[in-house]
DNA sequence: TTTTAGCACTCTTTAGAAAGGAGTGCTAAT
DNA sequence: ATTAGCACTCCTTTCTAAAGAGTGCTAAAA
């Protein structure tokens, strides 16, 4: 929509107001762009151009007094065609990769980090989306013998994911027997994704000489069980969210309540931040856009990360919608990148 | 202190006006209390036995014109010595039982819906302390060859927790070479404690026959390496925090945000969850009690859980002061009871 | 035709005053 | 020892007035 505003002052105008909305959170009026901005016009040419924008659906009057703020197609077009995005400095970049302490030896805990880091360097909440089992490039498989019929099993992807389930079974096995079951395993599955890891064992279990060893059966059994359990579940990770508390526009508390909850029931954020996996790259979503329905006035800038080729999951900053994009979008683009490297090399 | 408050008339009152306040949240005046309690005395009386019990510490006024509300050491008194808890109906244990959904297959899984049930059974939040690796029996030690030179190390104890790091080594080891060192482990290390793991590593590799064996030497580097990793950290589970928004004590923003900061910290409440486990059966921490400063007006109530015979963790709700001591007590005692039997025969 | 100064007008925010209410403490009577 | 009665305190609510911010419009200037 690069011909909606036509004219650069409407434009530059546009600008100003977001900006200065940014910085206070409060309606801007026409005296203090005239002002501030070195737009060499008076207030009320600002006002008029305002009114224009207002028309446009760009900007909103909360009452007839009042200054005005943009609306969420006001910051939508801002950020598509005014905005441009400066990469992160070096010395950002130093930063951030410093704050990452090093001495976490788990995906876990790194993804827990990185969370963190999110929410540290934006002053706003971060997140970030576990991979998806089923993602993953399968490494290994073990059972262990917990006591009698007591059987866990552990999957291991070539990332370092670790995912372990229990089950019950009907006759006691020996930790030997299992310990056979994983070797047939770990040569059979070697290098499939998971996904197919499900294909493979149900194709494996039709073989003839499967049928006839009991051996086989069980392992591919079990190994089954396994992958039935959640393999297509992600969590999340929260960091920061008490940040959100310090924006003046959740200070009201029922607002508050809501996007606690959502925090609380994760399963929409969920959806959003793997909605946003297949599109690479950096995404937006403002206010109703993320169609978290009662989450307007709430923003999210996502991005992807990867490890080798694989997309794993996406992470992000969660914040008002007034945040100010153009430090978090380089922010969350640079941290994807950063995460994807690290699980890549040094997992 | 059973003779801190003489009289039973006095315990009425101060029963009838913690009640009170539990249910309502603001100061009781002497005339609601003389109406809905049947002390069939007059307001005047009532508010003779209250000047008494504000003399005691046990009750404090906001202002001269308010009624009375328990300071902790008031509700401190009616705990020990007023209430008498009750055991949970049949019909709520049953409830409790199959609010548990049972689909859990992993102890982790298992340690968030306990967090889960505790806070909509309380309708506060719930809190689960994740067991101490250092407190559990290990069952096996597994590494997997994630890449040249990336090795994880994947612990299994006992009761099924799974615990897994990631290390770079110096020269690069095969899957088969890998195998070798963990069914050595596992056959030295049978039924210890991890703490007693640790101690066994260190005597292990001053033997002589281990010095000059290269294979045995890296095993254990290997496996110390994963044990000086966090065993001594715990994790934990806080589920229903938004619950706690609806205590009209927590309307201000400013209390609200010190509560979220301590949930999103964790370390406090890590420690105070720490220091009662040892201490068996049900604890109490009322408001400033628990040390977690700048924390008054929040209650704690814990009980630790087992498998077999350890001590494994804690659980317990956490609520406002104000929160209803004789249905949240059993509640509590009888989660961790049920967790407990679930992680030790199920699991 | 575009820009700007000026001004009346609207709506919100803040402060203060007044009224109402809840609950107490004390005194004197039961 | 208990209770009715009452003056008193302090909080809460409501109302009004004043102040302030910012607009839209008009008419003059560029």
């Amino acid at each position: 929509m690069p011909q909606l505003v036509r004219g650069e002052r409407a434009r530059r105008v546009l600008e100003a107001i977001i900006l200065e909305y940014i910085r206070g959170g409060v309606p801007v009026g026409s005296r203090a762009i005239a002002k501030r901005y070195g737009l060499s016009v008076s207030p009320a040419t600002i006002r008029n151009v305002m009114a224009d924008l207002e028309e446009l659906g760009l900007l909103y009057q909360p009452h007839t007094s009042a200054g005005r703020i943009p609306t969420e197609l006001g910051l939508r077009v801002y950020i598509d065609s005014i905005l441009k995005i400066k990469q992160l400095s070096n010395a950002d970049r130093e930063r951030i990769r410093r704050s990452f302490t090093g001495g976490v030896a788990q995906v876990e805990g790194l993804l827990k980090e990185t969370s963190k880091v999110l929410s540290s360097f934006s002053k706003q909440a971060g997140v970030v989306l576990t991979p998806r089992l089923s993602l993953t490039v399968f490494k290994r498989i073990e059972f262990v013998r917990l006591r009698a019929k007591m059987v866990m099993t552990i999957l291991v992807s070539q990332a370092g994911i670790v995912h372990n389930s229990i089950f019950e079974v009907d006759a006691d096995i020996s930790q030997e027997e299992l310990d056979k079951y994983s070797r047939y395993l770990n040569d059979l599955l070697q290098d499939l994704t998971l996904h197919q890891v499900k294909a493979r064992l149900l194709d494996e279990m039709k073989k003839e000489k499967v049928l006839f060893d009991r051996l086989l059966t069980k392992a591919l059994e079990l190994s089954q069980k396994a992958l039935q359990e959640n393999i297509e579940d992600s969590e999340i990770y929260i960091e920061g969210r008490t940040n959100l508390l310090d924006n003046p526009e959740f200070a009201d508390v029922e607002q508050m309540r809501r996007i606690f909850n959502a925090f609380e029931e994760k399963s929409k954020i969920i959806d959003l931040l793997d909605k946003s996996m297949s599109a690479g790259g950096v995404n937006i979503f403002i206010g109703s856009e993320s169609e978290l329905l009662d989450m307007e006035s709430v923003s999210f800038i996502t991005s992807p990360y990867t490890s080798g080729d694989e997309i794993l999951g996406t992470l992000g900053v969660i914040g008002p919608t007034r945040m100010d994009y153009s430090r978090i979008i380089p922010l969350v683009d640079y941290t994807a990148k950063l995460l994807s490297k690290m699980l890549g090399e040094t997992l």
